[in-house]
DNA sequence: TATTGTTATACTCTATAACTATA
DNA sequence: TATAGTTATAGAGTATAACAATA
């Protein structure tokens, strides 16, 4: 039996995976916080702006993805939008809607975020070399991988 | 060139192991964002627990842990407090210090949620075989790594 | 009637700055 | 003087409940 699951539960323990990957799931998760620190944005900016970068979904969308209540999403989206990141606009098919989008400001901050982000994390990932690189990836996706479970 | 890196960008790119690695982290930690929720505990009262598990840290050295300032350990501690999880105990050693700890409460409490946790993470790696859960373990583990980078 | 989005309200999380007490 | 912790304050993130407009 593994002692440890919530992250910083000490060292010398006879891990599991489950251990191992919450832990690289808080070491992922706090580059990411800190990047978005570095820019002025929460870790729930941070993913509002990853959906936007290929999708201009309406409001209860993006609040469904996000897990989040749609009142949460009028404070988030009014924030980003007056910092110029984003904008609103009625949804052309139905009239109670409101469609999201990156403005030129806010798609030009999302490729840079991107970068940081990939050479934040790359100092990790190239302590496996190219083989492992690829198998990780390869056991990741499989565990991701949506429908079927088994 | 792969296409995403915030974990929302969509579905057929050609992610590459950091893409999976980010996407790894999200699912993960909404899933200990839900267990947290279920037990009324943010993301940072569970990591506050589980660092409480087998220590008893004074309030800096938890601060440094989590990477906060000791005034936002103050209101996070007085919370935990209020609800019987933790206690405080001034230091034997240094006047000016504080120890922290689990009350017997927060104690069951903590081992209740890492029972949460496997079982709500068992069904993903679950997807994997044992030789594949081996695997993935032993990847992560030289990728967290502390110390030498190569 | 049901759904979309906003507003009002309240609480937690977080940081900065100023303070007290001890070292 | 420096360090440990708290208090005061302010802003962001979050949910619940009530509401307006549209379907």
């Amino acid at each position: 039996m593994p002692k440890t699951t919530l992250p910083e539960s000490s060292g010398a323990h006879d891990e599991d995976v489950i251990d191992a990957l919450v832990q690289a799931a808080f070491v992922t998760m706090a580059v990411l916080n800190r990047i978005g620190a570095e820019n002025d944005l929460s870790l729930t900016q941070l993913r509002v702006l990853g959906i936007l970068r290929d999708r201009r979904p309406r409001m209860a969308a993006l609040a469904d993805h996000l897990g989040l209540e749609k009142s949460t999403m009028t404070g988030l989206i009014a924030r980003a939008e007056q910092r110029g990141l984003v904008a609103r606009a009625p949804s052309a098919e139905d009239g109670r809607a409101v469609d999201v989008f990156l403005t030129r400001t806010g798609a030009r901050l999302v490729e840079r975020l991107y970068r940081q982000v990939q050479d934040a994390l790359a100092p990790l990932t190239d302590r496996l070399n190219a083989a492992e690189q690829q198998r990780l990836r390869t056991l990741l996706r499989r565990m991701l991988a949506p429908g079927d479970e088994h």
